[in-house]
Parts: structure tokens; sequence; C-alpha cells
DNA sequence: CGAGTCCTGTGT
DNA sequence: ACACAGGACTCG
């Protein structure tokens, strides 16, 4: 669910209320819990180490949060841990397509879907991790920025001539780069279409054929979907909410996401959708020409056509 | 590149 | 019953 929009508001929501505070307690709700023969959690600790999650849940307790940051769409949390010399961990959130991190003013699961409450030493204050489809994943970094370096650069830190030369070197569909985490880290489904909406640039235009003019209409189209919505505090479809459970609400600013069917809000074409990189793709047929890809039948028509048909095809 | 996989929930 | 959902990995 989650892409860089939803995740910064995250962030700057918990940053205050979690900065400096203890870890006093770590609770697993569902680490006894049978699923598909092992420990529900077993998934998300993507660590092989942890054996039991009960040593994820020991190696956190006691530790100072030092801080809280973006990667793409994961969020770090800077640890302090409790015994060692200023030893510090990096706990990793990604949260996939549904999970959520959220202040809470109890120590109870409000879910059964609720995988980790972190009791904080700040009176009435649990950290709730939640996930309904558990594609979310947790690590415990050794090194701050460890395991994590490989993404591309953030869309909002990236310059033009970076990025130009980035695109240039691509030869994907501009959809499935935009998607690819290794260009841009944080786009995701719904920033992705409603950026390419923005350029004016077809989907499935290749990205190596762009020119300057057009790579910097995708540049500015990123930058502004995804100013826009962060000011907005995200998209809320389902089941987004930031970490104080607040919806986001740059669903309603949505110009083609998952409005099929529905006028362009700029010219009034049907907006159409389509497959690219196994991605529902929502984009308006007329706004965005530019780059798309030039059709040719397969097969010759044996027959011409006769002068009255060619008159309804023109 | 596409297809399948991991999951649960919702809407037709 | 089926399609689809904000992500990302693996396979051929």
């Amino acid at each position: 669910m989650p892409e860089l929009p939803e995740v910064e508001t995250i962030v700057r929501g918990l940053r205050p209320l979690v900065t400096g505070r203890r870890i006093l307690d770590a609770e697993l709700p569902s680490a006894g819990a049978k699923g598909s023969g092992s420990s529900v959690l077993r998934r998300i600790l993507r660590e092989p180490e942890w054996q039991n999650p009960g040593d994820f849940a020991r190696a956190i307790r006691g530790a100072s949060i030092t801080g809280v940051r973006r990667h793409g769409k994961q969020l770090l949390f800077d640890l302090r841990l409790p015994n060692g010399q200023g030893a510090t961990r990096t706990w990793l959130v990604h949260l996939g397509m549904t999970g959520r991190l959220t202040c809470e003013n109890t120590p109870e699961a409000r879910s059964p879907h609720t995988h980790l409450i972190l009791s904080l030493d700040h009176p009435g204050r649990w950290l709730h991790y939640t996930d309904i489809r558990r594609f979310g994943r947790w690590q415990l970094l050794d090194v701050p920025d460890g395991a994590v370096c490989s993404l591309g650069p953030d869309p909002m830190e990236v310059g033009f001539p970076e990025f130009a030369r980035l695109l240039r070197a691509r030869r994907s569909m501009l959809k499935s780069l935009l998607l690819d985490q290794h260009f841009l880290r944080g786009l995701g489904n719904i920033y992705a279409d409603e950026s390419l909406f923005r350029a004016r640039l077809h989907p499935a235009a290749l990205a190596a054929r762009l020119d300057r003019k057009q790579a910097r209409k995708l540049y500015d189209g990123i930058r502004k979907t995804l100013r826009l919505a962060i000011a907005a505090g995200g998209s809320s479809i389902a089941n987004y909410v930031d970490g104080l459970g607040n919806a986001g609400y740059f669903q309603h600013e949505h110009q083609v996401y998952q409005r099929t069917g529905d006028p362009c809000l700029r010219c009034g074409t049907r907006i159409r959708r389509m497959i690219i990189a196994s991605r529902s793709t929502h984009f308006c047929p007329r706004c965005q020409r530019a780059g798309r890809p030039v059709h040719r039948p397969v097969h010759r028509p044996v027959h011409r056509a006769t002068p009255l048909l060619r008159k309804g095809i023109a």
C-alpha cells in the first residue's frame, strides 16, 4: 500500500513521538499462531538468524530510538542498544501492501493481524505493527545503511542531469521503469501512473527514446506529483493510515489511478486501463500520446478496404 | 520481458 | 466463483 508519500507521512508523524524513547518491551502477538506450518512471523522476519521470533524481541528490548528515517518506501529506526558501549542497530521496516505502523494508547492488539507491539517509555504510547496480507518485511541491520544502498536515488533528491542520464541508459517502458526501485526509489503503482499523466507521456513509451524535453516533463511530473501527495498526507484507498491513524486525502486528487472509464479531468476522454509489468496501468489515451509505441498489425488485410470502409476508418 | 508466488479482504 | 488490490521476489 504505502509508496513514498505515505511512508514520508508516517515518518513525519512518528518522529516526534518515538525519537529519544526507549523500547521497554516488545510483544509478538502472532508469534505462536500457526500459519502454513510455522509461525506467521517467519516471513515478516526474513532474517534466518531469527530461529525464534522471541530472539528478535530480545534483540530490540531496552534499545533507545535515536532517529526515524525514510529510504524509498522503507522506514528505518536507528537504535542504540542498552548494554553495548554505544552499539547500534537499524530496524528496517517495509510495509508491503497492507502494513501499518501506528501509535496507539493501548497495549492490546487492535486486530488479529497485529504482529508487533512495542511499549515505549512514554506514558500511554504503544507502537503497533499491523499487516493483513503480510507482504511487509523487517530486518535488523548492523550498519545504518547496509542492505539498502543498492536502490536508485530518491526522486525528490536526484537532480535533472543525473535523472536524464539514468533514463537514457534504460530500454524498458516508462511504467516498468518507474516501478523499478533500482531506477528510482519510492514510486509505486499509484504515483507511477499519476506522474506519467502529469508528464503527458504514454506509459508504454520507451525510456531511452525520450528527448530532453520529454525527460524534463517526466522529471517535473514525478516531483510535482510526489510533492502534492506528501502535502495531502498520501492516498488512502483501503488500508493506509499514517502513524497517528489518520487517512490521507490525495486519493481525491487522483487524475487517472483507478479512474478507468471516467472522463479525463483535462480533456474528457475516457481513462483507459492496460496491463504493464503485470500491474494495472491507467492513462488518458489522448493526453498521453507522446512516445506511445506504434502498433503494426501483424497480418496485412488480404483485400483492400472498400472506399466506404476507408472513410469509416479515417 | 511475462508469469507465478506470497497473503487476506473486498467487490461484482 | 472470480477479479482485483498500494509490493517485490524468483523463475524461465
